[in-house]
DNA sequence: AAGTGGTCTAGACCACAAA
DNA sequence: TTGTGGTCTAGACCACTTG
């Protein structure tokens, strides 16, 4: 006897017929009943093991329609959206945050598209700089729903990103990653060289429908954000 | 009665108790038999609410430790790596494809760095332009270990990136994202102006443990790399 | 040593989608 | 209509870690 079979062995028997073609790119694969009785376990463990090569990408399944090998791996990375104050700490550097600005605007029409929203209501305009060593990181650019952090929601020491990140747990949104120009007032700020290229995050939060923040963080030149699979 | 309580709703019971800081930031909740108890359900399924949970970040558990409420909820967003030509066709364009240059030669030191090689045997290095609507939209230049790509394998007509993605199933790696200039070379094969920011991938890929590949695939200007939560 | 999560089992019913 | 995956149950044993 070698012990009861795991999903995880289960996994790794089925990777290695994808992988050596015995289970060819668009082809359908046993029923979980069959793979139960060829393993010698129960449905529930072979479940748990292709649902995770589904979630991976490398599995198709549907009710009824049985289950197929993906014809293209749809490979899936994941990064982790830490608080910049982490990010910053865990290179080893020391953090600091000055806050520029803050005060109630109406907001320009791309924001007010990202967060879907109608009227010409003012937000909450934070501008705000993150320091590793004391040397600037990152330059947050940040539209508040005024319902969600109103003038009792200071932001002089701690930054909105860390506030909005512990206070709104189970929120949905978007983001978009790109490449722009240090222009006059980036390289300024940044204290870096005026059409320097700089990687830029802009990102809304939404908490069950209801629109949040909106934000763009521009980094300093040379930044990389950096993931593993 | 209301049926059989699904994992789904423990979540989303757990999520509430977590926004409404019932569970509050850092504190020890329940046992799953305490829970399974409270909802009159299985464990197994609160476990499988749990465990959801604690995947996206927001519980941390330990075996004998019990589960807690994660201090810092670290969001993990996931994004696909598509072949470009998906991501191009995705985008209602027509897709092109333009092999540069295919030549045998000894591998850069950040390459050899990237892909942890220590002897400087030639690597196959690849140039090739990934093309929108018969406009440049994507530079790429691959370092391939030529054991998982001989000669005989022509990227002709099918890029290295769509080959890779179609023949390495289960491989790891890691990305980084980054901004960078146009420099003359870039400039005229992206046909941008000179200076411009362009949005630049890095990227290894290892096969049970074995390097394979790596990557730099730059983009022309305003691309952005789009993902939700 | 003991408590907690991790997993497996065997069986059952259900939801969905294909035929 | 029917076949397939999705899920729940009740019980059991195990692995890991903390005390």
């Amino acid at each position: 006897m070698d012990g009861p079979t795991t999903w995880q062995s289960v996994r790794a028997e089925a990777q290695r017929r994808i992988r050596t073609r015995e289970w060819p790119p668009g082809a359908q694969i046993p029923h979980e009943a069959d793979l139960a009785a060829e393993f010698g376990c129960a449905r529930a463990t072979v479940n748990r093991a292709l649902r995770d090569l589904a979630e991976a990408g490398y599995l198709e399944r549907r009710r009824k329609g049985g289950t197929r090998v993906a014809l293209t791996p749809v490979r899936k990375a994941t990064f982790e959206i830490s608080i910049i104050r982490q990010d910053v700490e865990g290179r080893g550097q020391d953090y600091g945050y000055r806050l520029l600005s803050d005060a109630l605007e109406p907001p320009p029409a791309p924001v007010r598209a990202a967060l879907k929203l109608t009227g010409p209501a003012p937000l909450r305009a934070l501008t705000a700089l993150h320091l590793a060593d004391d040397k600037p990181f990152c330059l947050e650019r940040r539209w508040i729903n005024p319902a969600f952090a109103g003038d009792d929601v200071r932001f002089d020491t701690v930054s909105a990103n860390e506030w909005l990140v512990r206070n709104l747990a189970f929120s949905g949104g978007g983001f978009s990653f790109y490449a722009t120009l240090a222009d006059a007032e980036l390289s300024g700020l940044l204290e870096c060289a005026p059409g320097a290229a700089l990687f830029a995050i802009d990102r809304t939060t939404f908490s069950e429908a209801q629109p949040i923040t909106a934000v763009t963080l521009t980094y300093a030149p040379g930044y990389r954000m950096v993931t593993e699979i």
